[in-house]
DNA sequence: ACCCGATATGCAATAAATTGCATATAACCC
DNA sequence: GGGTTATATGCAATTTATTGCATATCGGGT
């Protein structure tokens, strides 16, 4: 998989701890990628022993150690490597539709319960990106040159997210007219 | 994970053998749920081991044996007791946007590439979706309703690869900008 | 004083997914 | 006749991810 390049592409620009590269990932792959801690502690360790990565303790007298990790001549090439081959399309898998699909189970309002409460997420999540997009566009012209990459990941963060509060739109327009149909019946 | 629930929604529906699951997976779930044949066999087995499915062999004389599956009373409640509960959200995981992220590494024309390739694919499968959705608006009242609530994860689909397809373009509009930036550099 | 959250790391066990291999028939095209 | 695709199923090994537990400090709130 490629939490192993995702890895490689965060200690290229910038070296760091386990934690700091969970932070990073939360941060700023948060849309495109998660990894929990132990992922990315096993993760580091693994690519240690295959060198691509390599790390310096530093004492840190109020907190705990922490390992600094930072990518190899060998961990650059097998990125770049990675960077000209073809990704392969990702897989998708998504519990609430699964749950929709088979809504008929249970209660439209069941089923409005369960989009309201992913909508707060979708709409917090957009909310976030639409302020980091805020900052990034009011930064000199330069900066914005060099973190156009990065900023286009977002992009597809906040359309993504629109496209999302967009069909939850239609979803609850439709649930509540069956909400409606099933009163007139009673 | 849900690959179960998935599963027994399936069989909810209507029984039948792993293969036939494999392609109801494909051509009805396709959009937000991927599983292989081998997750499919490994996943009834187990869900056997548990009770909540049962089998009958059929012979047949041209072609291999089926085992077809159909759900049990325990895997009814275990699917009712699924949709009561909520759904955690989706993990994303999008190689291809860590490649752009990384961009930096490769030249605009190799980035182009890729998106455009990815581009085919989604528009390929935007195709497939708006077909199918025609079909679904041509037929009669009373099949739309019953087919409602899976027509509306099939517009989450037409939605998301529209999504998709517009942040392409933005991309490619930014790329574009780059290769004419370098040329101009030389 | 005590609990909680953030910082910081990790082991061990289990669960899930992927990869590679394996078999067998029928239909269709070249 | 030979190759490919579709049907139909599965084992075994490996890789990845998840879950549960464990440790240790600091700062802030109650």
């Amino acid at each position: 998989m490629s939490l192993k390049h995702a890895v490689l592409a965060l200690l290229e620009a910038e070296e760091g701890s386990g934690y700091d590269l969970l932070k990073r990932f939360q941060a700023r792959l948060g849309y495109f990628w998660n990894a929990s801690h132990q992922q990315i502690y096993q993760q580091l360790k693994k690519m240690h022993a295959e060198q691509l990565i390599e790390f310096e303790v530093e004492s840190q007298t109020d907190k705990p150690d922490r390992k600094v990790y930072s990518i190899t001549e060998t961990g650059h090439e097998e990125l770049l490597k990675w960077m000209s081959q073809p990704v392969k399309p990702n897989k998708v898998n998504d519990a609430l539709l699964v749950k929709l699909y088979a809504g008929e189970l249970v209660s439209p309002e069941q089923l409005q319960a369960e989009i309201a409460h992913h909508r707060t997420r979708h709409q917090n999540t957009l909310n976030t990106f639409l302020a980091i997009e805020a900052e990034y566009l009011a930064s000199p012209a330069a900066e914005q040159k060099t973190l156009q990459l990065p900023y286009l990941t977002l992009r597809r963060g906040i359309l993504g997210e629109q496209s999302w509060l967009n069909w939850a739109d239609e979803v609850e327009a439709a649930l509540l007219k069956r909400t409606s149909a099933e009163a007139t019946k009673r």
